[in-house]
DNA sequence: AAAGTCAAAGTGACGC
DNA sequence: GCGTCACTTTGACTTT
């Protein structure tokens, strides 16, 4: 992969961009004035694929009905009901038997007792099932609306508003994580111009010192100098062996160029 | 046990 | 007013 290869991934300085035709309205709202990073924040994108499939989670259900439902999830967990399934380090809470059992108790009377304690400030752990269904939702569609939402809480048996929080911190999670993957491939570009722009320094101070040097046809002694006969100009014989017929009165023509008359476009010379 | 990490949840600002 | 965002706090859990 060359170096535009590399740069020609559309980010530019405006890093980033493409993906946004499926970002829903408030990924749009980049003017927003706070911001997370320095000038070198590319624009993030979710990267979600279509925004319309939404039809598979909307069901049958009575989305008045969320939430009430007394059916504890948590007792059809896994083994490892406790593990969220989305981080990047997510296979770190593998856990005994015994504090699995604990821990599904703990989760599965959560959404009874923040309704009911109010401020208790209970944090919760999302069961694998239910992260998984979270995920595949949010493959589908980054944002959701009202409708979702409910018929999402119904059926994962959270509140709509713990939904709402996970695709929250879900976007959060994967702007995050786009903007380290841009924040590499800026690097990247950085270090390549950096290479190039040495080059170039080298080669410009090649050139500088080339011309300090006296012209070439002054270094070169007379007998490999010869005339253009058509445009009177003044070159040197490449590898001249003195045998070439000369005309010495070239020195300080007006007109001089380094003429080859073994190539030079008039044939006649 | 302390430190570190992850993710749920709180808060306030902003745009529509 | 609502939904979303950035930022922050906090609790659960893991690592050292």
């Amino acid at each position: 992969m060359g170096f535009d290869d590399l740069c020609n991934t559309g980010l530019g300085l405006g890093l980033g961009c493409e993906g946004n035709s499926n970002l829903s309205k408030s990924d749009h709202q980049q003017r927003h004035k706070r911001s997370l990073t320095t000038s070198l924040e590319p624009s993030l994108t979710l990267a979600l694929s279509d925004d319309n499939s939404y039809q598979a989670l909307e069901t049958q259900i009575d989305v008045n009905k969320a939430c009430e439902e007394p059916t504890d999830p948590c007792q059809q967990a896994s083994p490892h009901s406790g593990v969220s399934s989305f981080s990047n380090a997510s296979i770190k809470r593998e856990r005994d038997p015994g504090s699995e059992e604990m821990e599904v108790e703990r989760v599965s009377s959560r959404a009874s007792d923040e309704d009911e304690e109010g401020s208790a400030r209970k944090k919760l752990r999302l069961t694998k099932e239910q992260s998984a269904l979270l995920e595949d939702s949010f493959r589908e569609h980054s944002t959701l609306n009202p409708k979702q939402k409910q018929a999402l809480a119904k059926q994962l048996n959270l509140r709509p508003r713990q939904v709402e929080v996970w695709f929250q911190n879900r976007r959060a999670r994967t702007k995050l994580k786009q903007t380290e993957v841009d924040c590499e491939f800026l690097k990247k570009c950085c270090e390549k111009l950096t290479d190039e722009n040495r080059r170039l320094q080298k080669e410009l101070q090649e050139l500088k010192t080339l011309k300090l040097a006296p012209p070439l046809y002054m270094q070169l002694p007379a007998a490999t100098l010869t005339m253009c006969p058509s445009c009177e100009r003044i070159g040197g014989i490449a590898g001249g062996d003195g045998s070439s017929k000369t005309n010495n009165s070239f020195a300080m023509a007006p007109k001089t160029h380094f003429y080859n008359p073994f190539t030079h476009p008039s044939a006649a010379c």
